[in-house]
DNA sequence: CTTCTGTTAGTACTATTCTAACAACAGCAC
DNA sequence: GTGCTGTTGTTAGAATAGTACTAACAGAAG
């Protein structure tokens, strides 16, 4: 991580670049003026000056009326704290609206021959909740070799709709799953150690009812936070039958999905 | 909340122009191609594709490769869960650096005749926060009338310090700070119930060890979400023991500060 | 044959980056 | 006290980069 990371980041957070440029200096100097921040950064003097008010009206600095002007960041916990809060304050004004215009779509359009495509784990995790709240009679859920495969919300639901009279099996590999789920309604069961193996990057199958079906891939880059993976999706159709059935008959004599 | 405040909003959250109004058509659409959306917004035909493609990337949209291409967008809640998470590791990357520039800073530079000023609630709760945590000896605390003057983690902080021989005293007009200190070190005092009230827009007073003042003004604005709260603050100065007396004064015989 | 789709290129406009200039003030030498 | 130099804070404008939007095209679908 270095000052041009941390510049870029900012910049994401929704500072302008001499903005950010002036909080980093700050934080180096701890109390400045525009001419110190100027000495430090490439940032024009006469600039200075408008981006310290800038940053002062967020919440981000301190001022002293003096002359010169003196400037000093708030706490980075402070600072923190007021972009995430500027954060959840900007999401909600967007997502009520989202929720508005959700709700007035039409009747969803009949299903068709689809086959979707999604990235990123946080969307993934979220389509896989989806079709397991769904689910009327039976899902199955399997997971590839990976460090942290079943989120806590996805274990926790899969619990609930076992409790509520659906059929819920966990395909395992690995012990550590039994104890996520001794004292629940899901079934877990372990594959014989002699099965064939998927190696990475082969992440999560999900199979709902018998007729839909999800495959999530793990793309082979190195930061596990860049949400470095895609799934396919279908629901009753001719692909999701086909994908069913190899997935199925990939499973051996374990378990019928 | 209109539909213009939440493009403005999802801009602000870092999606593109562009970005926005696709997303936002395909809440109301369901399901959509690149014409469909053209047709229910301004955005150019042409320029939806490339959008669409960024949306997914970002983990914000499904896509099925079909002709022509379908669009649906990941639920409310996982474009929550997803903007949130891109939020907090953008944060982290930034402050992980802003810490190491802050650790690099040289000795602070003495206190002059300092008044420093705050915008900003949460910048001035963190201001409260270290002033708390530094004293040594006594904390008075004052709040004006107001919905919820006291944070929760200022008031654990009181409490805390009171119990590690701090001596704090919180000066209250109304009777619910006797419940939040009931089994606290912190001693609460009752103004008596003829002293002459501040009226806002005053916020804030605290006084520490007798030589560091903070007072806070609440702007006189409608949404109390814009933080619209600001405060000086000096320590060791002359300004601040004038301050400091004129506060004293303020309370008359009810404590001294 | 017409319309639609997906892609690419380019122009116009807006925002950002950066420089220049200036009045007023502060500091210093004499 | 005066004169000179440097600093400060403000404002304006040019150059550059990014965004908004239009136009055009080949290929496919109806």
């Amino acid at each position: 991580m270095d000052e041009d990371d941390a510049i870029e980041a900012l910049e994401t957070l929704g500072l302008s670049n001499y903005e950010a440029k002036v909080f980093a200096a700050l934080q180096e100097l701890g109390t400045g003026t525009a001419r110190d921040v100027h000495r430090l950064t490439d940032v024009p003097r006469s600039q200075v000056y408008g981006a310290a008010e800038s940053l002062q009206h967020r919440g981000l600095l301190e001022v002293q009326q003096s002359k010169p002007i003196q400037y000093r960041p708030v706490s980075l916990d402070a600072a923190e704290s007021h972009l995430r809060g500027e954060f959840e304050r900007t999401q909600r004004r967007a997502f009520e609206y989202l929720e508005t215009a959700r709700q007035r779509r039409g009747d969803a359009d009949e299903e068709r021959e689809d086959i979707w495509t999604v990235h990123g784990r946080t969307s993934i995790d979220g389509r896989i909740e989806q079709l397991v709240e769904e689910a009327e009679r039976r899902v199955v859920f399997a997971a590839g070799d990976d460090d942290e495969p079943l989120d806590d919300a996805i274990s926790d639901l899969l619990r609930e709709r076992a409790e509520s009279g659906v059929e819920v099996l966990v395909i395992a590999d690995d012990k550590s799953f039994d104890a996520r789920f001794a004292d629940s309604e899901v079934t877990v069961v372990q594959l014989p150690p002699d099965h064939p193996k998927d190696e990475p990057p082969v992440g999560r199958v999900v199979v709902v009812d018998g007729e839909t079906v999800l495959l999530s891939v793990r793309d082979e880059r190195d930061d596990p936070e860049l949400d470095d993976e895609t799934a396919i999706w279908s629901s009753r159709t001719g692909i999701a039958a086909v994908l069913i059935q190899l997935v199925d008959g990939g499973l051996g004599n374990a378990v019928s999905v």
